[in-house]
DNA sequence: GGTTTCTATTGATCCTTATCAATCAAAACG
DNA sequence: CGTTTTGATTGATAAGGATCAATAGAAACC
């Protein structure tokens, strides 16, 4: 385990103190973080690691403190990448308050260390705070919202379309920057972007030829961000 | 206006005595009671009528008492019909609690009747209501899980796979009925499965062929629910 | 070090579905 | 009524992706 991961693990000692708090938990009193520190546990995970697959209970709320996590759905054909989390965000999916089962799988892309939230716990003090409980409901609703424009988009948009608003989903939420290192293989990608590794590396092959992007195996760089955006837009 | 619309809005005096009183509103007191019904209206729609437009704000809670609603969001090229709204049910989609306004658009599939709430008197009950609060957060969810699913469905099945979803769908969760007069045109048959109208109008060709399913205009008859439903899982 | 395995890439081909155009029937309209 | 308009249907064609196959290179494994 790396030695950033060992440090915040070991800081990990009261959630109040975290060093990654969620904005969330602003809204917490003294009693709710006893609550919630009371059966809490922090857990390391190794890059491809599952940390919990599709159809498993939901046991317990995953709060992601360092690393990055892919959160996807398995088929008989395909897989799809709904979206990629990152520190600081819960992870879960809608099944906390729905079947009590995991609607969906997550895997490490990197070394991820998360805290594992008992969800009685945490629905408990759901339940007593209006407060948290009035934001947990906008978290809910704007993660319902994206994957609306997601569905939007997989229904409307062709190849480049879609490509394009990945990697312009990469570079300004995941990784900040128009330089960065992809935690994802060409098919993982592929699974992302709702088509074929095939598919997604040809468009790859065209925005390069055109000068709008630089790949060289897992890095990336965007040279035209402008263009890229016109092409998502079009689809 | 129907008679039977009338009667429905004459009736609806009081929440507390709706006679389509949503099953979330078991969970309000009194007070609450009150409050949502201070600045309450009841409104009528014709079909083809917009009940609300995508990009407007969201100052109401609207309640369906009778008819059917389709919600859809629009873009350049095509409209996706997201899901059928019956009575009981809330509209509005995640717009309540994210950006104030309204994220996907409504309009009347037959005569309707709706409950308008102010949006601010129902936020203020969720906040003060924490049943009604987990109720609600159980109600947001389930609705994200199936924008999942349809996701899914999708980005993955193809044109036969997708239509015998729909037929399902309608079958099963709208009309609960293996006969019924669809309210939708061909193009809007098509927009909810995702794909052209000519495309939806081929597939069901081939399920008339096969005797799986008889349709004259409107009218649906589904012989083989079974085959249907082989359909749409091998996608 | 040599073999095996896995991933990325490219080319060729096929299948599915969108698009375009034409016809037909029913409904709306003057 | 005749005319216009609209929606449903069918056929022909084209475009976009998926699939399949082959190759190459890198990484993993004896």
């Amino acid at each position: 385990m790396e030695r950033s991961m060992m440090k915040r693990m070991k800081d990990c000692r009261d959630c109040e103190d975290c060093d990654s708090k969620q904005p969330l938990f602003k809204f917490l009193t003294p009693e709710n973080y006893e609550l919630l520190n009371k059966d809490r546990f922090v857990v390391g995970f190794k890059k491809g690691e599952l940390v919990y697959k599709q159809g498993t209970s939901f046991t317990h709320v995953i709060y992601l403190i360092s690393g990055l996590v892919k959160l996807y759905m398995e088929t008989r054909n395909r897989n799809l990448i709904i979206r990629i989390s990152k520190p600081m965000e819960f992870i879960g999916g809608p099944g906390m308050y729905t079947s009590e089962r995991h609607q969906n799988s997550a895997m490490a892309l990197s070394n991820v260390c998360a805290c594992f939230i008992n969800i009685n716990s945490f629905k408990e003090v759901v339940r007593t705070n209006s407060l948290l409980s009035e934001e947990l409901l906008k978290l809910i609703s704007v993660k319902g919202q994206q994957v609306f424009d997601r569905l939007m988009s997989i229904s409307h948009k062709q190849a480049p379309g879609l490509v394009a608003e990945a990697l312009l989903y990469f570079s300004e939420q995941i990784y900040n920057s128009t330089s960065f290192d992809l935690n994802l293989s060409r098919q993982e990608f592929g699974d992302f972007c709702g088509m074929t590794k095939e598919s997604a590396i040809r468009v790859l092959k065209d925005l390069k030829e055109e000068g709008i992007i630089k790949v060289d195996e897992e890095h990336f760089e965007i040279f035209d961000i402008p263009a890229l955006r016109r092409i998502s837009e079009i689809g």
